[in-house]
DNA sequence: TTATATGTTCAAGCTACTTGCCTAAATCTG
DNA sequence: CAGATTTAGGCAAGTAGCTTGAACATATAA
């Protein structure tokens, strides 16, 4: 165990950070998306549950509601989501997964779940449940973004 | 304390991850130095030490070696670095930091420390040693790069 | 000496964003 | 309820940071 330095920290978040992000990319691409990015993923996990307006993903994704809008527009081109009419508000369209869209987010649970594997094995089911609490404990609320 | 779930535990990772990019830019900025992006900084951890070829830090970054050389003469014109002649290759040059560019560093250092802080008053000083440790034993080795 | 590999640069193109403007529908106000 | 304002979304053009392709200078190998 060495001794705290904030600089060694950053180091370690960030290539834990990268190499879990390259994780999910291959899983996802060995199971047969090859057509999604990671920005794509962080739009899932808002569209998930229930849909979302092209306003409320920009804001998601802190970008601007055009490039909310290509985004939706090119994931829409490749079969993952699709465009209905609000059921409240007719200027709105609602947002929302199709089941490939869906087949995809299992996919990348899938590949998370294999990233994180090997890391169980060195650290110990423990220390991994530890490292999990910890960064929930200091992780800021508010959605989650790709890192810039 | 919670269950272990790897869904869980990637988002701690890139949220954290997020905050610390986050923190680190807002730093560097209030130190004045408003022109650098995330980039630029991974840039300077390979040039730091004793400076690098354009193909060196297009390799440390993973990008084409056009890219590197954009790069480059963009934190030439904004003062960072500075291009010289290789002492032992009259084809390359070496890109070394300016005091500007070490400057820059030190501020960078300063604004991890500040985002650091406020995550050892949660955790207590001896889990952010054992988050720090762990986090590096998970680390692959090799470079430190962008998340994407 | 010639051939090949390496370090860099110039030029053009692409992609994922941005800003600026427009229309339609909802909501607020008197 | 009529008019003004706000909000949701789309269209067009511009930009930043990368890419590929090609060229040139220097180093290294045959």
């Amino acid at each position: 165990m060495q001794q705290h330095d904030p600089e060694a920290l950053a180091v370690g978040l960030l290539s834990v950070s990268r190499a879990l992000v390259d994780g999910i990319t291959a899983g996802v691409q060995a199971r047969g998306f090859a057509d999604v990015r990671p920005a794509h993923g962080f739009a899932f996990t808002r569209l998930a549950p229930d849909g979302a307006t092209i306003t409320e993903l920009a804001e998601h994704l802190d970008v601007t509601r055009q490039a909310a809008a290509q985004l939706v527009d090119e994931l829409v081109a490749k079969g993952y989501v699709q465009r209905s009419r609000h059921p409240d508000d007719a200027r709105a369209r609602l947002i929302t997964l199709t089941s490939k869209g869906w087949a995809c987010t299992r996919a990348a649970e899938a590949a998370i779940a294999d990233t994180v594997r090997p890391w169980a094995a060195v650290l110990g089911e423990q220390r991994l449940q530890a490292l999990q609490d910890d960064l929930l404990r200091i992780a800021p609320r508010g959605p989650l973004r790709p890192t810039w």
